[in-house]
DNA sequence: CGTATGACGAGCC
DNA sequence: AGGCTCGCCATAC
């Protein structure tokens, strides 16, 4: 195994730890997953775990469920894919699979989705 | 070491 | 509600 992931530093690994925490169907915010990880204020660090998460890291026996992450407004965050496209239909895809709904606006619905695993209200 | 770059977010308008 | 600006934080160069 070429163990790149292992020369990111460990605010990644931990913010890697935390989105492995999210349960299926659930969905969690970048400002809320740098919260829990204690890097308040660190949502575009989160954006950037995602951005370098490596293929098939797995943590405590199950991959890294990245999709579940999105932003706070309900909405996948736009990236570069490799096709050229936004990279968000594949993550929608994964999501429904999984019994996540999207409303007209293609957004979740964060007060019927969002994982409350940090005792968190909204 | 200064600047640019983001899978962000809270405020304002 | 949707668009803009600005602040944040770690990385790239």
């Amino acid at each position: 195994m070429r163990d790149t992931h292992r020369r990111r530093p460990e605010i990644f690994h931990a913010i890697w730890r935390t989105v492995a925490r999210i349960p299926r169907g659930r969905v969690a915010t970048y400002g809320q997953i740098a919260r829990m990880t204690g890097a308040p204020g660190g949502a575009r660090t989160v954006g950037w775990a995602m951005r370098v998460l490596p293929d098939g890291l797995s943590i405590g026996g199950r991959d890294v469920p990245w999709h579940r992450v999105i932003n706070a407004l309900g909405r996948m965050s736009p990236r570069r894919a490799s096709d050229g496209g936004d990279g968000t239909a594949a993550q929608a895809r994964r999501l429904r699979l999984e019994g996540v709904v999207f409303e007209a606006g293609g957004r979740v619905d964060l007060s019927r989705h969002l994982w409350r695993g940090d005792r968190r209200r909204r």
